[in-house]
RNA sequence: GGUCCACUAGCUCAACUGGAUAGAGCAGCUGCCUUCUAAGCAGCAGGUUUCAGGUUCGAGCCCUGAGUGGAUCACCA
């Protein structure tokens, strides 16, 4: 059992016999004591002092007494104000050390938990990746993975925006100026080339636009009026009624992207066991709101469109077919959800990984299929992150601020080559192994960068400091366990020993060695992977202290020598497993 | 305008969900490599937690109001 919730339940067993005061042992605060403080646990004791009708010094030290003799491993406290410090014994600690190294599920995935469906990446087939589907990637690929560990089953999955007018206007781009331009005739990837028609349509667009405008039309006239805005609704409903050139060709540039999107995910190290592409689910939304609309959940207005009505929940009507008949955005998220619903009966939740903007839209969401009847309903949740700015302000692909994908792991890259050869301690290592290391570095560094700050906030991006190699970065944990690799590496067959005294930065580090699940835990259920890299950090960081103040190798004391090599072992493997869950590998030297 | 979200050191972020003297990194200054990896360690300096009230043993965190910034309130996705 966890020592702390041994000490909670000893005090609130004291409490219950000595006082009569009953408390719930989730409700006795055990804290680690801060290190200014001498000891390992601090209880508070302030929520008591009214029962125990003692000040708190004065409580404080009847406890400590009662807890002293009741929890063996208590080996000696001290009380200041309301605080209550527990120290542990060094057989306790070593005890403990040996049964964690010995316990082959304490790094390892747990069981139980439901099938949970992870919703992440979805970018709109007509432009490249950029630095906004870094950090959602990096977020969903990160929770599935925590979720997973957690006991969780775990579906990554994406959905497709692979349909609709955006793609239209690049395939109209090219069809009028490509001259049959392809990924391999033009020597760049499938995104970037769709990417670049894109543009392309755009700036035409604009030049029409502005014509128009000159010639006295409204801007929103001209929009509508130009030429190639009535082209592109011309090839859309081609498209929809299947025209078998237009089907061509948009299977044609789609494939091109989906191409140049594989080399993009292979590189960032993310992946996806389901695809869900909008243009095979949205008919399916449209089958379920007429199923609403028949139980009258929606209603319908007189021009024919259909609603739902969401004022009892706070809410205002929201439009799910328009008078046409066409499908809106939120009709897509219902069928998509309700085919998943098919494809996996015994879901029990989706998280969707999606930018706060739209926050509105999920909740709306939610409360729809929950109207509709699904079970897991309820359990959804959305994943919601925010933007990330630039020190130039916000990315608009118009104003072409915006921060590619591709390029920017080839800097990160890049920038750690670079740090790297200016060490010059790779001088052995193979040419390949070199190159993997830099990899690994480089987009360690970057999806560290990404993935420490809570991802409901806002965050600033620094190009300067997301390569950098020091500090609070990925590198520097990663050098940490190379560090701790290159210590067992020269360590001959040894056996967690049992000092008869440790110094503070051991128990420091055993400490937090032992917060490891309660941590991942509560990564998993808040869904935050913030808190696996905070961990990471502290961990690193106590391991150097420890590192540089006490001698491992040349420890004199054989079971000392053996203690500090079972902590390193244990750091190492911790280190390794808590990045995993972040997508970040860690080398064995650098 | 309604709703929601931020605001913490010069900058970027923490703070175990109400606990001790608010912590890290970067930037600046200063030390430590003939001892297990200096991508490290140690030190100096940097704060009225946007402001004003309130709640209580105790508030960066909860409540009220104000300020600043952002998002959203589409028959776009």
């Amino acid at each position: 059992m966890d020592i702390t919730q041994k000490i909670a339940i000893a005090t609130a067993d004291i409490l219950k016999e000595s006082y009569d005061h009953v408390v719930e042992t989730h409700a006795v605060q055990i804290d680690a004591t801060r290190k200014e403080f001498e000891g390992d646990y601090t209880v508070v004791i302030f929520p008591y002092l009214r029962a125990l009708k003692m000040k708190p010094e004065e409580a404080g030290n009847a406890l400590g007494d009662q807890l002293l003799a009741a929890v063996p491993e208590i080996e000696a406290f001290n009380v200041i104000k309301g605080f209550l410090n527990l120290s542990l014994s060094a057989a306790y600690w070593s005890a403990a050390l040996a049964s964690i190294s010995a316990d082959e599920h304490w790094l390892k995935r747990g069981k139980s938990g439901g099938l949970s469906l992870v919703e992440y990446s979805s970018p709109n087939t007509n432009k490249p990746l950029h630095l906004g589907h870094l950090r959602n990637n990096f977020l969903g690929h990160s929770v599935s993975l925590i979720k997973e560990f957690a006991g969780n089953e775990v579906i990554k999955t994406q959905i497709i925006n692979d349909r609709g007018v955006h793609i239209c206007k690049s395939m109209l781009a090219w069809k009028m100026h490509g001259k049959g331009e392809t990924p391999t005739s033009a020597g760049i990837k499938g995104d970037k080339l769709v990417g670049k028609y894109y543009v392309m349509y755009d700036e035409h667009l604009r030049a029409q636009v502005k014509k128009l405008v000159v010639e006295g039309r409204s801007e929103e006239e001209a929009k509508k009026e130009a030429p190639l805005s009535k082209m592109v609704q011309d090839m859309l409903l081609k498209w929809e009624q299947g025209d078998p050139e237009t089907i061509a060709l948009w299977r044609m540039m789609n494939g091109w992207v989906y191409e140049g999107f594989d080399a993009t995910y292979a590189r960032m190290g993310v992946s996806f066991d389901k695809l869900n592409h909008e243009s095979e689910t949205y008919l399916k939304g449209k089958d379920i709101v007429k199923v609403g609309l028949e139980k009258g959940i929606f209603f319908t207005k007189d021009d024919g469109s259909v609603w739902v009505n969401l004022e009892a929940d706070g809410l205002d009507q929201k439009l799910l077919l328009r008078a046409d008949g066409t499908t809106v955005y939120m009709t897509q998220d219902i069928g998509t959800a309700a085919q998943r619903q098919e494809d996996y009966p015994s879901l029990k939740q989706i998280i969707y990984t999606v930018g706060d903007e739209q926050d509105y839209h999920f909740k709306v969401l939610f409360l729809i299929l929950e109207k509709l009847g699904y079970d897991w309903a309820p359990a959804c949740r959305h994943l919601s992150y925010g933007m990330v700015d630039l020190p130039s302000g916000k990315m608009k692909s118009r104003e072409g601020t915006v921060v590619d994908a591709d390029d920017l792991m080839a800097e990160v890259v890049e920038a750690a080559k670079t740090s790297s050869e200016e060490k010059g301690k790779l001088d052995e290592m193979e040419q390949e192994e070199q190159g993997q290391l830099f990899e690994m570095l480089g987009i360690g560094a970057l999806k560290f960068y990404l993935l420490r700050v809570d991802p409901r906030k806002r965050m600033m991006f620094d190009p300067e400091e997301s390569v950098s190699l020091n500090g609070d970065t990925g590198p520097f944990v990663q050098y940490t366990h190379a560090r701790c690799k290159a210590v067992l590496r020269k360590a001959e067959e040894f056996q967690c020993g049992a000092p008869e005294s440790l110094s503070e930065k051991e128990r420091q580090l055993l400490r937090a060695l032992m917060q490891f699940r309660t941590v991942m835990n509560g990564a998993a259920e808040e869904m935050n992977p913030s808190a696996v890299a905070s961990y990471c950090l502290d961990l690193a960081k106590m391991y150097n202290q420890f590192y540089h103040d006490l001698p491992i190798l040349k420890a004199v004391d054989e079971e000392v020598k053996g203690f500090r090599l079972a902590l390193t072992k244990l750091t190492a493997e911790t280190l390794a497993t808590s990045m995993g869950l972040l997508g970040i590998q860690v080398p064995e030297r650098m």
